[in-house]
DNA sequence: CACGCCTATGTATAGCCGCT
DNA sequence: AGCGGCTATACATAGGCGTG
């Protein structure tokens, strides 16, 4: 049996009901496909990206593993997200604007954003992992730095509510300090694309934004999260 | 209202009926906390950098961004999905025997998984994107290159079942292509420990796997689709 | 031990609104 | 334009099982 998932929305082409009343609610089946529509593909980027950058920190957490994602808008927007270690995240705004950003690569927190931040991503984080989910339940408008173009929300390890034990999480380092001897000789000239992209993320990094994980989440093994972009 | 969630497995204490009878089917709400039971560990890590990989491709698709994820399992093994060009991905198998692996960073598509692989890693590839899913749903055990220890699953981009027209998808060329001038003469002391990491996956990169999108997915726009690992 | 498969159920989120 | 909220529903996935 195909096992042919057939939403409702399709089994009796409702979304209107007899009456004429567009009563739409609910999530509603969309096409893997291009949103041609500019606003509603933002905002789906938008929420999916908050998503996926949850899932990330969630399965780091469970499986313990070490995950980094990076995400550009079709602007050109640099999110990255990375777990459980901050220096994990590769961000940088490199946004069409590259020039005042790129250029303003100075090492320092605060440089990495200034300047082109669109306005506050303090929003964007406040949900990460299951502590986010807590939070934005207890309705905890966490902002720990209410400021807006800044991202350094550098919240310390408090538990806020610790149904969570284990701190050590066997996760202290990040996956390159492994016990990886890394041979990294081989043939780079073919790599001069990937060079570029990476390398460009290597230097325009430096964000030391740690994300407080302020709910029951394990606070401790994610004294770092780290999030920006947006 | 704390819109505080109570799934039903906790409403009532059930998972066992009064009978005994211990009937735990379905989905049981997970703390997002280490899963110390390394077995259960390792099969959630699996179903779950699957779902990521899957939720990144669609937001690929729908919203036009690209997007690069790496996942560092506790083991060390590294699994890289990108985006919508294989060039986004940079994978490789760095896994706890880096030596055979690491050194063996040919840039030729074999070279990249041999002598590490575990074994198949179509299975993993199965279900990418929407196409994957009805693939799934079809049955179509898609495996183009039986081949065990081999992951280059070039598909052509032949519309299997195509209800999907637009193929330009409007993204054609990575993020780092992108005007973009970058200025990445930054200060690149402080960032050594990145640089490592990626420059490690940067030359270790080098894997031209195509995902074949048999489904009815964007075949065309996800021409390139690439997975690895496992 | 890892994977495919199955099911019940927790979650993510599409479409809409209202605020900024 | 963007974001936060809301609601109903599409999806993802914990457990369990059976196989190789």
């Amino acid at each position: 049996m195909a096992k042919i998932k057939i939403p409702k929305s399709e089994i009796a082409d409702n979304n209107n009901t007899s009456d004429g009343k567009k009563r739409s609610k609910g999530r509603r089946r969309i096409e893997i496909k291009r949103i041609e529509e500019k606003n509603k593909r933002h905002v789906t980027f938008s929420k999916r990206k908050k998503g996926i950058f949850n899932k990330a920190a969630e399965l780091s957490v469970l499986s313990g593993a070490d995950i980094a994602t990076m995400v550009v808008s079709s602007n050109g927007k640099v999110f990255c997200f990375g777990a459980p270690n901050y220096d994990t995240v590769i961000n940088r705004y490199l946004g069409h604007h590259t020039a005042s950003l790129a250029a303003a690569g100075q090492p320092d927190h605060g440089a990495l954003l200034h300047g082109k931040t669109t306005r506050s991503s303090n929003k964007q984080v406040e949900n990460y992992v299951e502590a986010m989910r807590h939070l934005e339940a207890e309705k905890i408008s966490f902002k720990g730095e209410e400021n807006n173009n800044n991202i350094n929300f550098v919240i310390n390890n408090n538990n806020y509510n610790s149904d969570y034990e284990g701190p050590e999480g066997g996760c202290g380092y990040g996956w390159w300090e492994r016990p990886i001897p890394i041979g990294m000789m081989s043939s780079v000239e073919e790599l001069e694309e990937y060079k570029a992209a990476l390398y460009k993320l290597k230097h325009n990094v430096e964000v030391r934004t740690n994300l407080m994980i302020m709910g029951s989440a394990p606070s401790n093994y994610y004294s770092s999260l780290l999030v920006m972009g947006d």
